[in-house]
Order: structure tokens, then C-alpha cells, then sequence
DNA sequence: CTGAAAGCGCTTACAG
DNA sequence: CTGAAAGCGCTTACAG
């Protein structure tokens, strides 16, 4: 407002168009290099600190932008670091976005967002995100079977980081991850400290690797009270509430009759646990007065759904912040970061309490798939 | 994996490091410019098609991939859209997002991510994310009222396409946006379809552009009903979760005893809804029972709470897609473009039903805010 | 330490 | 239509 509608930014003398740095020379009366060098704060720099004073307030006063494209051609760095995600709507890779940004943003960097789908699909644009020299490095969010194939011949052209899913050993890619093992472990011990000893779990790909270690941290917690999670009592599948949906009614189909059935089911991630709550209540079971749920993440929609779904939260948001200043630090390839600071917490809700007597009352859901409702309820 | 573990690309004769245009021009036997037509789909280029082959398939053999800093440098084209956000953990701008950064891939454009807290508190960050030259244009998320007064001065500088809230008319701003009053006069007439006569809204804040279009359409609604929203049965406050679940306690407060009390709520966005159902789980009131909630914005949770919300979504996917096409296709700033087709659709769940009959029975829900277990359920 | 010169890789007026 | 030349704006060896 107040300014004139043009897309020229103020000028200097006769010259139209954006402000050079040899404008900013000029005007200060010095070099350009030695403008550039003051401007970059270079240390090397021996100028009177009226003559450095008077090149900083020419660019203020001029309103110097460099051109991020001639800066990237000359010193090929280009400010901008690329992100490969899979999926926007999923609350839990976001969390890993927004520490990324964050912390890029620290650096004076910017996120340039790809998708997996798409990079896969379409060769000329994984070609010119990876090797247009459009970006100084990559975050690949792993997990992504296929895409996984492809990250160590991304690493191959430029600094690579993998975050949240460890995957094969590798010269090339960083690796940056949270504890998954301490994750699933402390969701597990939380249901064991409330009685329960025998338990399901409905999770992600049974070849995945986060599914693996997420069951390995349940099955250390289990063996350290002489459990075991029993094979029958798994369901494993899409990273989806569909899913969850999907394998709730499954487990508790399987359960039909049996007095020893499980009395609490862990969701491998909060999608699965949403999907599970839903499933829960259309079968006329109340959770957690018949079965208790907890899932690994903690969401935003965590604490608002009915009930409130108790959840551990990983570092995500940690692991998007390492992921790029390990990036950024130029640490070589190969290396393997499992974040355990901060650890992950627990958050009980009201999804999770003491297992139903079983032994007292025979277990026998309603048989219609519809919850009746509460009869009324406040009338 | 086979390559060698080198970030050099295979190259042509003795020069090392990435290919160049020159090395393709001069592998394909051709000049310089020749070369750079040819890539570019030059129509103009009338050589032999078997020269143009030569081009391609030697850009191809060597793997050329243009350099996107010496090309913005020479063009001012930098393939860069700059998209600035609210909110990362929002699922309802995340539609948006995935629709603008598809209609960009489609261009062979990438999104560059802008958060817009962090460009108000960080001046030089804004500088640069805007002037440098580092994007073609912006798309910008409108309704955040500080960053709004913003636009005009980004719009001087770069096209700008504000998203999903329409601010004030400009010559410089191009604005994009859903049909808000059409999509909650559609919720309203599903409501009123059930039998609802009396209504509760808690949306966002008082003076927002979307609040007060979406209370337009209720208002639209009801009155060819020849009813009215009363000024009592509104609450307004952020678009959060938190604010459904103390909006919604505020509501059944100020109703407290009253015969007449609104049987359906609506919810300003999902986020509050999701609140409200838990508010009323937490209130002893059952939902649809007791009361029917409606939200705006089906989000991929909608379908997975209990009960289940009915919604009405917008098209915000389509709402991202317009603003980038509209972006790169040099629409002049000012204009204003409501998204009517797709229509908003309603998707009627659960969390609707026709009104209870409360001349019947006094309304008087549990005093305790703690809703009583389902009586051991299924035992 | 600083300045004059070179050059990053590309595209586009400009001649031919 | 095509090629030789220029030049986008910056930073960095290289002299001094």
C-alpha cells in the first residue's frame, strides 16, 4: 500500500529493475567483491567499520535482495533443500515436515516439497529434483518400499538423508530416526502395569521395518513379564484407519468364544488406532471397559477423540530438525542417527485402564454391528 | 548401487563434474543454441528431425539435466512456486497443499514451503523468500489476519494468489476460494431436512471473512425456513479442536433448563467438530440422541470418529489446483475467482439424525461431566 | 587485505 | 532458421 503497483523494486540512477550488488557498490562507494564479502560477513574482511556500515545500510536503503539463481550458479549452493514425502494428509509425517522447515529455516534454507508418488511416476521430474542442481540436499522420508530402492542413487548425486524408517545399511545415505523399540516398549509396559497380560496388535507391513522393530519393543516388554505376543493375535497391513477398521474386526472375530482373548490391542501407529476405535464401537464394544487401545504417535486428534486415545509420541519433530542440520553439517554418508533424546513419552488417556474381569462374566459382544445408542441418554 | 560412489555425474571427454548444455551440443555435433532450442521444444527449430534426435538422445545418453540457477539467471524463470502456510498440522489446508503442489508438478514446477509466522518474525527470511528471486510467484493462505495486511506488498513484488479466504478487493491480488455460503446452507438444509429447528453454531473468530460467509449461508438456510440463528446459540473463538470442546460446554450451559434448546450444532470447521463430539461425550450427551453435529471440511478422520461426522467438504483440492494455474497462466491481479464447480457435497454420517423429542421428556443430562461406562457392554 | 578479471551455465537478442 | 556473441548477477581465484 502506498507504493506504486509495479513489480520493480526502488531504484538507483537510470538503471530500472531489481537492485544489483553492483548497485550497492556504487552507492557505498566500494568494490563489488568487497561489497559481496561484507555482505556474506566474511572475517577476512579488514575495511573500516564505517566503510563495512556504509555498504550494509546501502543495501538496507536499497532494499539489496541477491539473486538467489547467479549466487547458486557461481558458488552451486542454492539455499533450498528438497523434501520427499509420501503422503500430506497423514498427521504423523507432518509433525517430521514441520521440524525439517524449522530448522532449515534456522539456516536460511527453504524446503522445496516432492512427492514419492509423482518423482516415481514421472522420470523427467525426479531427474530435475535430484539433479538440476535445484536443491543442496534431500530428505526422503522412508518407508516407502519402492522409493526406498531408489535413495542411494539419489545419495549418489547429492547429500542424502533418510528419516523415520531405517533401511538397509548404506554407504551413501544418512539415516535419522527416533527409538521405535523404546517407543512400543513403554505403550506396552503402560498396558502390563495395568494388568493386562494378554494383548493384540493390529500394524503396518509385516516386511517393514518400523512394523519389526515396533514389534520388537513389544515382545522385549512382554519377555520381561514371561509373555509373548501370540502370532494369531496379529494383524498387520496398511499404515491406514481403514486398516484398523479392518483388523480389529478381524482380531475380534478370531477371539470369538475364547475366555483367555486379548484385553488390549496396540495400533502400530495412530491411524490404525482411530480406525480401531471406530471398529470397536460398531461392534458394540466399549473400549476401554472391554478392551484397552493404545497406539504408537501422538496426534493432535489423539486427545479429542472419545475416548482419548492413549498414544507414546516419538521425536518426530526432532528427527526432521537432525535430519537437515545433519545434512546441512556435511556429515558424510553412512551414517546411522537413532534419536534417543528426547525419549519417547507416554500419554494415557482414557482409552487405556485395568482389563475386564473376564473370568466372571462369559465374553459375548453384541451381535449386531450397530451400537445401540444410550438409550436416550440426557432426556 | 552398481554406480560408482561418486556425486559426479558419467561425463564426455575430459572434463569432469555434471554435463553441460555444452556437452550435449557438442556430443550431438550441433551449436550451443541449437542445442538449447532443441531441448526446449523450440517450434521455431527447423533442423532436421534426425538432428533433433541427435540432440535428445545424446542429452539423454549423457544424462543432461539443465542447471535451474544458470537458467533463472538468464531467464528469470526459476520453476519455483513459493506457497506460504498457516499451519502444517491443519488435514484442511493439507488438501490445498496436495492440490497446488499436483497442478505444479503438472507444469514442471516445485513448491517452495513459507510458514507465515516465521516470514512475519523473521524480516530477512521474508525478504528473501520474496524478492530474491528465488520463486516464480506465490500462493498464499489467506485468513491469517496479520499476514493478510502482508499480501498487498508481496503482490508488488511477485504475482500473488491468496487461497480459501477472501480478503479485501485489490488490484494487485489474485483471490481464490471455495463457495463457503453454498456449502453451509447445504449443511443447514440437511439439518433442517432431519426436522431440526432450533440451531447452535461455534465457529471461528467474530470479525474472519469465512466465519461470516459461513454464517451468510446458515443464515440463508434457516430463513427460507423463516427461522434465525439466534445470537445466543453462537460462540466464537479459534478454529481448534479445543475451541469445539469449550464452545460446545459454553452452549449446553447458556441452554441449561431450556425447553426450546437447539437440537443440532454446527461446527464451524472439522477441528471444532471433532471437539464438540468430544465435549458431548464428556457432558453425558449422546450424539445424534441428543443432539445432531455438522461440520465444514470433510478431512480423512470424519469418516473414523465415534460417531461418525457428517460433513460437508469443500473443494479445497481443486481450490490449490486453480490457484496455481491461475498463478502460471498471468492472470492479472484483482481478480476474484469463487470456485463453484466442484460443488461442496455433503456427506451425511452418523453424528446426524432427526431431533430428539424434548417436549416429551425434560431435558437434564448426567451432572457429572464423566459419561458412565456402557455397563460392562459386552460382558 | 582488496580490486580487476574471469567465469559459473544458460538463453536470447542480434547478425547473417 | 541458425550461430557467434553477449550477458544475466554473483563470487572467487588471482594478482597486486
Amino acid at each position: 500500500m502506498g507504493r506504486p503497483a509495479t513489480h520493480d523494486v526502488p531504484r538507483q540512477g537510470s538503471r530500472s529493475g531489481p537492485v544489483r550488488l553492483a548497485d550497492v557498490a556504487q552507492a557505498a562507494g566500494v568494490s563489488r567483491p568487497l561489497a559481496s564479502r561484507v555482505l556474506n560477513g566474511d572475517p577476512a574482511v579488514r575495511a573500516a567499520p564505517e566503510t563495512k556500515a556504509r555498504v550494509l545500510e546501502a543495501a538496507d536503503r536499497l532494499g539489496y535482495v541477491p539473486h538467489v539463481g547467479a549466487r547458486s550458479l557461481r558458488s552451486s549452493r542454492t539455499g533450498l533443500i528438497g523434501l520427499v514425502v509420501h503422503d500430506l494428509s497423514s498427521p504423523i509425517y507432518l509433525e517430521l515436515m514441520r521440524g525439517a522447515r524449522a530448522e532449515a529455516a534456522r539456516h536460511n534454507y527453504f524446503l522445496v516439497l516432492g512427492d514419492v508418488d509423482e518423482l516415481l511416476a514421472d522420470d523427467d521430474a525426479f531427474t530435475i529434483f535430484i539433479s538440476g542442481r535445484r536443491v543442496d540436499g534431500i530428505v526422503v522420508q522412508g518407508g516407502h518400499g519402492e522409493f526406498d530402492l531408489r535413495v542411494d542413487e539419489i545419495a549418489h548425486a547429492l547429500p542424502t538423508v533418510v528419516v523415520n524408517a531405517p533401511t538397509a545399511e548404506s554407504d551413501t545415505v544418512t539415516q535419522v530416526f527416533p527409538d521405535e523399540v523404546a517407543a512400543t516398549r513403554m505403550l506396552t509396559e503402560h498396558l502390563l502395569g495395568l494388568g493386562h497380560r494378554r494383548f493384540g496388535l493390529v500394524t503396518g507391513p509385516r516386511r517393514s521395518t518400523t512394523s519389526l522393530l515396533r514389534e520388537k519393543g513389544i515382545a522385549a516388554a512382554l519377555a520381561d513379564a514371561s509373555l509373548e505376543l501370540r502370532e494369531e493375535d496379529r494383524v498387520h497391513g496398511p499404515w491406514t484407519a481403514d486398516a484398523g477398521r479392518a483388523g480389529l474386526v478381524e482380531l475380534i472375530r478370531r477371539w470369538d468364544g475364547d475366555p483367555q482373548r486379548p484385553t488390549a490391542v496396540i495400533a502400530g501407529n495412530t491411524l490404525i488406532g482411530i480406525g480401531m476405535l471406530g471398529a470397536a464401537a460398531a461392534q458394540g464394544w466399549s473400549v476401554p471397559a472391554d478392551l484397552s487401545v493404545a497406539a504408537v504417535h501422538d496426534t493432535w486428534v489423539s486427545e479429542h477423540l472419545v475416548p482419548a486415545l492413549t498414544t507414546v509420541s516419538l521425536p518426530l519433530y526432532d528427527v526432521g530438525v537432525t535430519a537437515v542440520r545433519t545434512l546441512l553439517s556435511g556429515t558424510p554418508g553412512g551414517t546411522r542417527i537413532e534419536l534417543s533424546d528426547p525419549p519417547p513419552a507416554l500419554h494415557p488417556r482414557a482409552s487405556t485402564q485395568r482389563p475386564p474381569d473376564l473370568g466372571r462374566a462369559r465374553h459375548d459382544p453384541h451381535p449386531s454391528g450397530i451400537e445401540k445408542p444410550a438409550g436416550g441418554g440426557p432426556s
